[in-house]
DNA sequence: CGCGATTATCTTGACGTCAAGATAGGCGCC
DNA sequence: GGCGCCTATCTTGACGTCAAGATAATCGCG
């Protein structure tokens, strides 16, 4: 009994009409995104960093050396608007994490690239921030976490199929 | 084969001492819930409303006559912030679709109530909700959907036990 | 080789959200 | 009954996000 089963209760006595079962589901998709969320968002703070700092840092350093992506490249992975990254490159760029370097091959573009410091400071984050997820899981048994995630891969693959674009 | 696979991937390579198990699992969770929101955000539009604004009526529409409660009692079924509510409310109250009456028990407190008008929209605008999550779910098989939410439902109460609060 | 179409990034303006603190009404001990 | 504490709501200021459009550089057809 969560609160999801409450509201869809209260749905049902109001609007018997209604087939609430995709509500549920989708329901706590949503509320679980969220506590995960607020629950990841301290680890980020302690390093100085937010959700949207650390997820650009993230996907710099994951790419590998020089560790450098075009904005083009980190919207590819990102789930934002270009005005979005603009944004966050413009934080990041007066913290000192990030720079901006002209792309030799063509005018139009730019490469972001991680600092000494961003590298420093991404490389301590990750290493907390995943300690921290796996104690947001550690309340589902091992083999709830694999029935989870697979079912969660194939629902996924609805919105994100193979190496194309993901649009809703 | 989704996009946090490619994620996971790469930080396999990048940094090998990591076990990004639990970052597959959670970023799947968020990422199923930005397409998702991106979806319904869309119906909401098309009735004049946002994600937020949907979720207050539809808390007050669900609570039963006389459609109304006070902030607070809004707040323990909304995961956002006093600040952010009274925002809402004033919103809402500005369209016409709720209306502040004073409490006659209590001189602290305010009731928020659904206008005439505020029903019908929230009326017409959750029939067509439910349709579009219908088909934002219409991907998955029904036995997936069963498996899926009960796996959900046994994660969430990991936050949200019992009938008590939900802090993460 | 020049100019229109395309691509890459940034700008603008409007929202939604949060944390922290301010305001204001009620409650209870003395 | 008065005064300090608690509770309910609102205010403030800083961010993050988006949609739509502006700017700037490259490409390619004639």
């Amino acid at each position: 009994m969560d609160r999801v089963d409450d509201i869809l209760a209260q749905w049902h006595r109001e609007r018997p009409d209604l087939d609430v079962a995709p509500m549920g589901l989708i329901g706590r998709i949503n509320r679980l995104s969220h506590h995960l969320g607020r629950g990841m968002e301290k680890t980020f703070a302690a390093h100085g960093l937010t959700a949207a700092s650390f997820d650009v840092l993230a996907t710099l350093r994951r790419s590998g050396r020089p560790y450098s992506l075009s904005p083009g490249d980190l919207l590819g992975t990102m789930m934002i608007t270009s005005g979005t990254l603009t944004n966050r490159i413009d934080q990041l760029e007066k913290a000192g994490l990030v720079e901006r370097r002209q792309n030799p091959e063509d005018g139009r573009s730019v490469l972001i690239a991680l600092t000494e410091k961003g590298f420093a400071v991404i490389d301590a984050t990750v290493t907390a921030h995943v300690a921290t997820q796996a104690r947001l899981i550690e309340g589902l048994s091992k083999q709830d976490r694999v029935a989870l995630d697979a079912l969660l891969s194939r629902y996924l693959k609805v919105f994100e199929s193979g190496t194309s674009e993901g649009k809703s």
